[in-house]
Order: structure tokens, then sequence, then C-alpha cells
DNA sequence: TGCCAGGCCCTCTTTAGGGCCTT
């Protein structure tokens, strides 16, 4: 895929795992994702997946996924192996990206596969837009921004749709702040980088180019 | 119910500690 492929598209994923970590040995249960071009979602993914073991109660109670549903559900291999080709080289946004990104190394690693694009995180980035919100979990950013949903949380899918509404209004909110015209997903991974107290000027510099 | 790990970021910091966020 070439760069002029994806210079307008993003890929905004999710994942529901078994886990924190998987340097733990925990690992994913469903992967859910959409595809942003041109600010629309013009493709999507989601799927379960069978993790090889049972998952915890906490974990069932927490993502409404049972046992029960991932005794049929594909295992984890063929489903992360059918999710690499969805996203290719596609720059990709998560929120808390650090986390999502640790997970697809790990289930990629396993089937001998690698992502080559860019990660940005909407959390770092909210964290800098919307300092002023009670706090910046994505359930609590949607209800401060008011952002359209179904009442569905943590399930891939449904988390994968409102934070790219979230990414999609964080960038009217950079163009209306900043005066910049539609913000590049390097500038927003450079927003998410850079600490809270340098945005404001490190924006405004980008505003005046 | 919330812990685990890991990265980011703030501050009563920098020779460190702890909160936030993800499942």
């Amino acid at each position: 895929m070439t760069t002029s492929q994806t210079a307008n598209t993003v890929i905004v994923l999710d994942f529901e795992t078994t886990g924190l970590s998987p340097n733990q040995g925990d690992r994913a249960i469903e992967i859910g994702a959409v595809l942003i071009e041109q600010g629309e979602v013009v493709d999507r993914f989601q799927q379960l997946m069978n993790p090889g073991f049972r998952v915890s109660s906490f974990i069932e109670r927490y993502t409404g996924i049972t046992n029960n549903m991932l005794r049929t559900a594909p295992p984890c291999d063929e489903v992360m192996d059918q999710f690499a080709d969805f996203i290719g080289d596609h720059n990709l946004v998560a929120h808390n990206a650090s986390f999502d990104q640790r997970f697809l190394e790990a289930e990629l690693d396993n089937i001998q596969r690698n992502y080559g694009g860019e990660f940005a995180c909407s959390m770092l980035i909210a964290r800098r837009l919307y300092p002023h919100a009670p706090n910046h979990k994505l359930g609590s950013l949607v209800e401060y921004k008011n952002i359209d949903n179904d009442g569905v949380f943590h399930r891939a899918l449904a988390d994968s749709e409102v934070t790219a509404k979230l990414w999609l209004l964080m960038l009217e909110d950079m163009d209306k702040r900043y005066q910049l015209s539609s913000p590049s997903f390097s500038l927003m991974q450079e927003v998410s980088r850079k600490a809270k107290a340098a945005v404001p000027g490190f924006l405004q510099r980008q505003a005046k180019c």
C-alpha cells in the first residue's frame, strides 16, 4: 500500500482481552475496528476469538463476553491473520493506545506477522484538548462531549465506533481552536507525544505555518 | 470488586512517587 493510499485514512481499533498484560499470558478475545476515510467510516471489522483457555468471571462481567460465546469462536491466530490483512499499513488510533499496541504486537508476533505503520493515542490527545473533563476514560469523554452512542461499552466494535467519533471531534476542535486546516495524523500523533504544557505553543506555531 | 503491567504525566520532582487509563 502506498503512502498516498493511507494519507487520509486511519483505522480506530479496540481489543477486549483476558487481562492487562500479554507478558503475563493474557490474550485477545475480541477485536473491533473502523476504517475512517475522509472523515467518514467506510469499513468495519469485528470478531470474537478463542484464546484457548477460560476467561475470568471478572472479564465475563466486564465485557459481557462469556466463555460460552468464546467456545465456538475461531482461534486468535486465525482472526489476527484476517485482521492483519484489514489494517495493512494504515495509521492506527486507540484509546490508551499503549495497551492496544502491546496486544496487537503480541498477537501478530504469535503468527509471525508485524505491523509497519504508526499509532496515535486518543486518550493522550484528549488530555491536552480537554483538560477540564472530569476524567479521560472513554465513557466519560463520550458523555462530556455529548458523543452519540448506543449505550454499549467494553465491546470492541462499540468502543471503536465511539473512539472514532471522538477522534473526528478532536480534529474539528483542533481546527476551531488553532485554525489548523485539516490536522494531519502526524500532527495529532505529535500532539499525543508532547507534554501537556508544550502543546498550546506547539499548535500555535503550527497554525502560523 | 478490583488486583495484575506498562507508559504517560504531574508535582509537594529531577537522587521519586503516585495517579490515570486500558482489560
